[in-house]
DNA sequence: ACCTGAACACCGTTCAAGT
DNA sequence: ACCTGAACACCGTTCAAGT
């Protein structure tokens, strides 16, 4: 009777824990977006009250910490998979192919680059992550201060993503072309004939894994000809 | 007696208008950040009610896109009073000039970056900004087709920031060596190398404007090095 | 130890109403 | 045409209280 009158209560809510949370919370930015993680909403998804979440966590702002941490450490597991030879130099193509399986995990996360630079304490495993980069490029031959310099340089390319400022060939500019010929020849330019060379594509399509590789390969390039410089 | 009255009832304000309220906008931001600018608070600058605004102005992403435009606005005010020769290999001089005086400018509006890299839809100013710099490009000779990538390439740099990730060497890493020493060989031998050959810093310090600089003539040297070799 | 209800101090925004 | 008061639907968070 007694167990019953439990039962119909509803089964037993497995007891929060900040894991708990932190997945939760990785949960609904992964389907409906940043915009849609709120406190709230997260106590109604793990079935209890907003107010309950603050027993495990301190406020929202440890949410994005922790949320961040998480997807860094799921960036850690897969480079730290991959076995590339880095010695002298390979250290180039090391980093080009750790740096390119970070963005794959970042890419299932569409979220967690905004919250990367939103992060003024930096995560533990964001840590981890550049100081394996580092000893890459050590690797390779760089003093700590070239590689130091490359950090700053990669930015947040290092953990592969680039925040694209402006698409310079996405709709919005491309619809207008008419009305801002004069105004914008280059722009104009620029994008008819990038339409022309693609003419199945939308006006200004682009592709953002090329156009991340072509970035990343320029900086890598410099850095791998400061490296030469430096060892001779 | 009614005017005393009227008088008495404080000066008329002036009345309300886009320019007005954008140009409050950027003022509340430029002395306490984007996190002070809400919509209550810029109307009481203003001397009235919020609700007031939306007269004058859609919604705050309207205001937030509005102050973009004007902050982008002021960058090519600056920029185009620069007189620098471009062709040929100047190119990429004029371009550097280019991009360190639209730096200057942001150094002015710290919160800028931060809108900017919000905003979805494309600022007008934005665009005749990098229509320009794409022309300085084709001054060098650059195909569209490269310039394209070299915009991409270059992202938010070539409006003159980088948005930091983590500052591999400012205090939150560096007060923790001790504890991390092991885990973190490569990111402690660096910081502490830097640490000696800058012994009056802090731990760490990083200077924004030269590491700015290093990525950016990496950058440049890389688009310079295939624009030879695809003139030639 | 773990969870909650009620309440507070904020947001952006709508809508009907004032001049 | 321009501005406002009252109100709505949200936020994150505190605090005293429940088990």
């Amino acid at each position: 009777m007694h167990v019953a009158a439990d039962a119909e209560a509803g089964p037993v809510r497995a007891p929060l824990s900040r894991d708990r949370v932190l997945r939760a919370a990785i949960g609904i930015a992964d389907d409906g977006g940043l915009a849609g993680l709120t406190m709230r909403r997260l106590a109604e998804v793990l079935g209890a009250e907003a107010m309950s979440l603050y027993y495990h966590v301190a406020n929202k702002d440890e949410v994005l910490d922790g949320i961040a941490d998480v997807v860094a450490r799921e960036i850690n597991e897969v480079v730290d998979a991959l076995e590339v030879p880095s010695a002298g130099a390979q250290w180039k193509n090391a980093v080009r192919r750790r740096i390119l399986a970070a963005r794959q995990v970042l890419l299932r996360h569409p979220w967690a680059p905004a919250v990367f630079e939103t992060r003024t304490a930096m995560s533990p495993e964001i840590l981890v992550y550049h100081d394996r980069l580092l000893g890459l490029m050590r690797d390779g031959g760089f003093s700590y201060d070239l590689a130091h310099h490359a950090l700053h340089a990669l930015g947040s390319r290092a953990l592969g993503f680039s925040p694209e400022l402006f698409d310079p060939g996405d709709g919005s500019t491309g619809d207008v072309p008419a009305e801002f010929a004069d105004r914008l020849p280059h722009l104009v330019g620029m994008l008819s004939e990038i339409a022309h060379d693609d003419p199945g594509s939308t006006l200004g399509w682009c592709d953002d894994q090329t156009e991340f590789e072509f970035g990343l390969d320029l900086l890598l390039d410099g850095l791998d000809r400061l490296r030469e410089r430096s060892s001779s």
